[in-house]
Order: C-alpha cells, then structure tokens, then sequence
DNA sequence: CACCCTATGTAGAGATACGATATAGTGAGG
DNA sequence: CCTCACTATATCGTATCTCTACATAGGGTG
C-alpha cells in the first residue's frame, strides 16, 4: 500500500472517527479530493484489506436518495492507518523553537 | 507545484536548517528517497523557484571525491515549505484524547 | 421532459515514483 | 591495465497514481 497525499486524507479522516462509517460523498467533502481520486483510493484501501464496504439498507424512495456505500477501517487499516500518520508527523515537526539570528548555523563551507 | 510526500519529505529535510545548504546524496540519506525519485524532486523544486542549486567549488583530487552539488531553499521556498508542512500537520494531528465510545461525531475541520 | 440534487463510479491523459542504468571522479588490489 | 568499491549526479522506462471529464442511476420539481 503505497502512501500517498490523498490516501492519507482518507486515512486522517477515517480515523477521526473510527467507529463512525463514512460514505463516499462524506468523504469527498472531508477530505475535498475529486470522485475521479477518492474512488480509487477506497479500492485500493480494500484490496489492501484495510478498508471495507457495506451497502446501505434504506429503500430509495423512503429515503428520498440512492443508497449509500458505507466504508469503515478494519483493525489492520487502523492499525497500519495510525501508523502512517505518525510518520507524517515526524515528517512535520511542531513548531521548532526560533534559531534567532546569530546563530552559527553548522554547515556554511565555502 | 503539486505536493506529494517525496517533495514534502525533501521539504522537512531542508527546513530543518534552512541555512545549511545540502547536496543530494545527502538528501538521499536524510530522506531515505532513491535518487531516480529524488532528483526529478529537485529539479521540480528549482523549476518553481523554490530551490537554487550550486556546484561546490572544490578540487575532486585534493577533497579526494566528486564535487558535490549543493541545494538550498529560496525565500519562497521556505516560506511555501513551511506552509506546506503546516498543512501535513493539519492531516496528521497529535494524538487525539480517547474518546470511550459514542462519540457525538462533530464533523472534522479543515 | 428538462433540470437539479444525491450518489457511485469509470476513462483517459498527464504527472509521479522508483528500480535499473549511465556517467564520472577517486582510490585500492590483482 | 583491469576490476572493484566508494562517492556523486543524473536519466530512462515502466508501473502507478492523480484528476478532469464523463457515465450511470435514483429522486424530486417545474
């Protein structure tokens, strides 16, 4: 499962609420990817196992709209999830403290 | 330029001393990129006038090596670079408290 | 019927990622 | 001299991914 920006978007979303199903278009404006991007990734999330897909049980006309399709992680895609965004967050480092100006800045060697 | 997480890995790397210029099997190292990924991030980088780039001026035979070429963040760059990493942050938020069980779940916010 | 809203999804072109490979310099060993 | 190893930069080719369009389909309104 290659990480990308937008399959960390899913992820991050997804995980904000792990017990709570998305549906696509939820999704799609969680995380503002396109359909033509979301779509894929979701795929590609449940050939990794680490996503799966539930039909919505409403009736059309009850409901007044289609049906949804439910995604939710399942306890690999949390776990691996979790850790991908820990990555991240090595990646972005929380504010480092101001290296005021005079600071001999290691390197400079020419 | 578009930000996908070989460029923000590159990024991390040089914000974390934007005065220290590096070279790019140092990038290598410091991100973990092959170069066949690495450099193409380079030149897109300069492309956008978010990297400049310098060839060390040094004698191969008396620094016993090639010379190297040294890359550092423009203005822009930084400036765009820690936006970018801003964003990542927003993506991968610190650990959330544990929320028991229901949940009332508040939509997310970005 | 036309139009708009919800909802899921595919198609195709273009952009990216990355293993393999190329180039080039130093230096050691056979 | 040749080969190998290390440093260093960079490209090539293919697989993968992204994203703008587009397609499909159900519901409701004018």
């Amino acid at each position: 499962m290659r990480l990308t920006i937008p399959v960390v978007k899913v992820l991050s979303a997804l995980l904000a609420e792990p017990d709570a199903p998305r549906y696509g278009l939820d999704l799609m404006r969680l995380t503002g990817l396109p359909s033509g991007t979301l779509y894929p990734v979701l795929h590609r999330l449940q050939a990794a196992a680490w996503l799966a897909a539930d039909w919505e049980d409403v009736d059309p006309v009850a409901a007044g709209r289609p049906a949804r399709r439910y995604y939710r992680l399942t306890g690999e895609g949390i776990r691996a999830g979790r850790l991908a965004l820990a990555e991240l967050r090595a990646l972005a480092p929380a504010e480092r403290p101001h290296q005021g100006g005079a600071g001999a800045t290691g390197a400079a060697a020419w």
